[in-house]
DNA sequence: TTGTAGGCGTTATCAG
DNA sequence: CTGATAACGCCTACAA
C-alpha cells in the first residue's frame, strides 16, 4: 500500500506538504505542488478514507435507506436525491432495509460506525422510531415517511389530503361504492391515506371496501381487488395507495371481464413511468419524487451545517388519465 | 465519543480486555467479560469502524455498483446479493452509477477507499474495463456484464443464445420481417443480444430493422416502435432486449390501431414482475434474477477466501405468453 | 488471564 | 512556504 509516506520521500517533501497539497491548501508554491502531484499519478497513490477519517470524522458519504427498490417510486426519489449530492460533493449509498426488524442491530451498528456523515431515512415511521431512539449523534432527515410530531427534519407530501383529493374525484364522478386497497399500515403514508381516504367517503364509508395487503406488487393488487369484486355489492371505484397495486387491481377486472373505466374506476398513486404506458392509462396522484429526494437531501446538507431546518409539505397533483 | 479508553477505564481493565471482549476472545474470565459488556451498555459504547479499519482493513461491507436502478430487472438480482451477504454477516451497500464517466475519479475513489471488503459490478463491460485498470488490490466480480476473455469473475446468462432463442422461436412461428430493438451498445448484452439476433436472422437480416435506443426505458421502446412501424414494410414481430422496451413497443403499436401479438408480436427479456400483468401479458425470455445475484455474492465470497472460482453461466428459458 | 506499548495512514498544530 | 510531531481509536504482539 502506497502512503503519504511514501509520496513525501519520493518527493523530497514532508508528509505535511504531501497533505496539504492532497487538501488544496493555497499555502503551497506552484513548484512543489506539481512535484508531489507528478509523484502521486505516478505511485499511483490514493488516499486512505479510514485513516482520513479517524482524523476528520468526514466522509463526504451519505447513506439513504430504502424499505424496497422494486416500488419503482423510489427509484426516482433516490436519482434526485444523488443529484443533489453530487453537486455537493458527496456520494450517496443505499441501502435496501427489507424493514426486518431481526437485523435492527446490524442496522443500528451501521448508522454509529461513522462511515456516513449523515442519513436519509425512508424507511416506515415505526422503524424510524426505534432508530431515532438509538442513534443520537448522526445527523439524519426523514422522507417520506416521518414520525408525527418528532423533531427530525422531513420532506413529504400531505399524504392524507392527496388521499381525499382523489377520493373526491371519484365522488365528485358520480361513484358512491368506492373501494380502497391499502398497503402496510406501518407505513406512515398507508395510515394517513387510509385515513383521508375515510374522511372524503363521510358516511359512505363501508369497512368491506377497505382492503390492506402486505405491500405494493403487483399481484398483492391483483388479489384484493379479486375480493372485492367478490363481494354482493362490489364497488364502482377503487382507490389504490400505489399505482403497482393500481395495475394489479386494474388486471383483476379485466380478467372478471370488467372494463376499466366503464365498469370500474381505478385512480393509482405515485405516477411511475410505466403509469402512462399501461392501458388503460393510469388516473393518479403524482408526487413530484425527484424534488423530494433533492429537498431531503438539503434538509440533510442544512444539518450538517449545524442547522434545525423545517419540515417541508411538497404538494402533490392528480394527473387524470384514462382509468378513472 | 466513548472510546475504549473510557470503557476500560469504568471497568477497570485494560484497553486491551475491552478490545478482546468486543472481538469475541476466548481469553477472558467471564467475571470480567460480563463487566466490561455491563460497562458497554451503560456507556452506550460502540466500535469506531473507521478507527478498526485502520488496523484490521475489515469492514464486512460490500458494494454493488447498479447503473440505473430504475430498471426493475436489477432490484431483484440485488435482492439475490443481499440475502446471501446477510447470510455471511455482509452487508450490501448500492450506488447507481447512471455510468457517468465524469464521475469516474470520485469512483475509483470509493473503491480503493478500502471502506468496502469487495464489490460486485454490474455497469457495462466499457466501465468495468477502467475499474479494472485503476484498483488492482480490491477484490471484485462481475455480474451479467463482464470483460470478455478477462480474469474478473463473473456470472451471466448466455446473452447471445438467449437472443437467438428469442429470434427462433418467432421464425418458428413463421414471422420473417423480425425486428430488433436494442440498448446501448456500451453494454455487452446488448452488443450479444444483437449478435444472436443477428445470427438467428442470417440473410433475413436487414438494417433497418434494427433499432438501437440509448436505454430501457418504456418512452425510448415506444419511440423506437414507432420508427419502426413507419418502414414502407413494417415488421411483424419485433425482439426487445427488455421488457420495458418491449411494453413500450406494444404501446406503440396500441396507438397505431394494430393489435399484439395478431399484427405485431412482441418479445421481451428478463421477465420483470409486471409482464404477467400487462395487457397483452409478455412472452418474454426470463433470467434467474436473484440467482445471479447470488451467485455472483457467493464468487466474491470466495475471492476473499483467497480463492479464484470460475465464472458461471446460469441458463435463461424462454415464458411462452399472449404477446408473441 | 490480563496489561503495556507500538503503530495503522492521515491531518493539524506549531515552529522555523 | 515547509517540516517535525502529536494525536485520532483500535488491535495485537509480547510480557507479566
Amino acid at each position: 500500500m502506497i502512503t503519504v509516506q511514501d509520496v513525501a520521500h519520493r518527493a523530497k517533501v514532508s508528509t505535511a506538504t504531501v497533505s496539504r497539497v492532497l487538501n488544496k491548501h493555497a499555502s503551497v508554491s506552484s513548484a512543489t505542488r506539481e512535484r508531489v502531484e507528478t509523484v502521486i499519478k505516478k505511485l499511483g497513490y490514493r488516499v486512505d478514507v479510514s485513516a482520513r477519517l479517524l482524523r476528520t470524522s468526514q466522509t463526504r458519504l451519505v447513506l439513504a435507506l430504502v424499505p424496497d427498490l422494486s416500488n419503482p417510486f423510489y427509484a426516482e426519489v433516490l436519482r434526485g436525491m444523488s443529484t443533489v449530492a453530487r453537486e455537493h460533493n458527496y456520494e450517496l449509498l443505499l441501502c435496501e432495509t427489507m424493514v426486518d426488524e431481526a437485523r435492527e442491530r446490524a442496522f443500528v451498528q451501521m448508522l454509529t460506525s461513522r462511515l456516513y456523515d449523515g442519513v436519509i431515512c425512508m424507511d416506515p415511521f415505526t422503524t424510524q422510531r426505534l432508530v431515532s431512539e438509538q442513534v443520537k449523534d448522526l445527523p439524519w432527515v426523514a422522507c417520506s415517511e416521518f414520525v408525527q410530531g418528532d423533531a427530525v427534519p422531513h420532506v413529504s407530501i400531505n399524504h392524507q389530503q392527496a388521499a381525499m383529493d382523489a377520493t373526491q374525484y371519484l365522488l365528485a364522478k358520480g361513484h358512491k361504492r368506492i373501494a380502497l386497497i391499502n398497503s402496510d399500515e406501518k407505513y406512515l403514508y398507508a395510515k394517513a391515506r387510509r385515513a383521508g381516504y375515510e374522511a372524503a367517503m363521510g358516511k359512505r364509508l363501508r369497512k368491506s371496501y377497505i382492503q390492506t395487503v402486505g405491500g405494493v406488487d403487483f399481484a398483492l393488487g391483483e388479489q384484493a381487488a379479486k375480493q372485492l369484486l367478490a363481494l354482493a355489492k362490489p364497488p364502482s371505484a377503487i382507490v389504490a395507495v400505489s399505482d403497482t397495486l393500481a395495475m394489479g387491481a386494474i388486471k383483476a377486472c379485466r380478467t372478471k371481464g370488467l372494463m376499466v373505466p366503464q365498469d370500474v374506476a381505478v385512480i393509482g398513486f405515485d405516477d411511475i413511468p410505466l403509469a402512462s404506458i399501461f392501458e388503460p392509462s393510469l388516473t393518479t396522484i403524482a408526487q413530484p419524487k425527484a424534488e423530494l429526494g433533492a429537498r431531503a437531501m438539503h434538509l440533510l446538507l442544512e444539518r450538517f451545517k449545524g442547522k434545525h431546518p423545517a419540515s417541508e409539505t411538497l404538494s402533490h397533483r392528480l394527473i387524470e388519465r384514462e382509468s378513472a
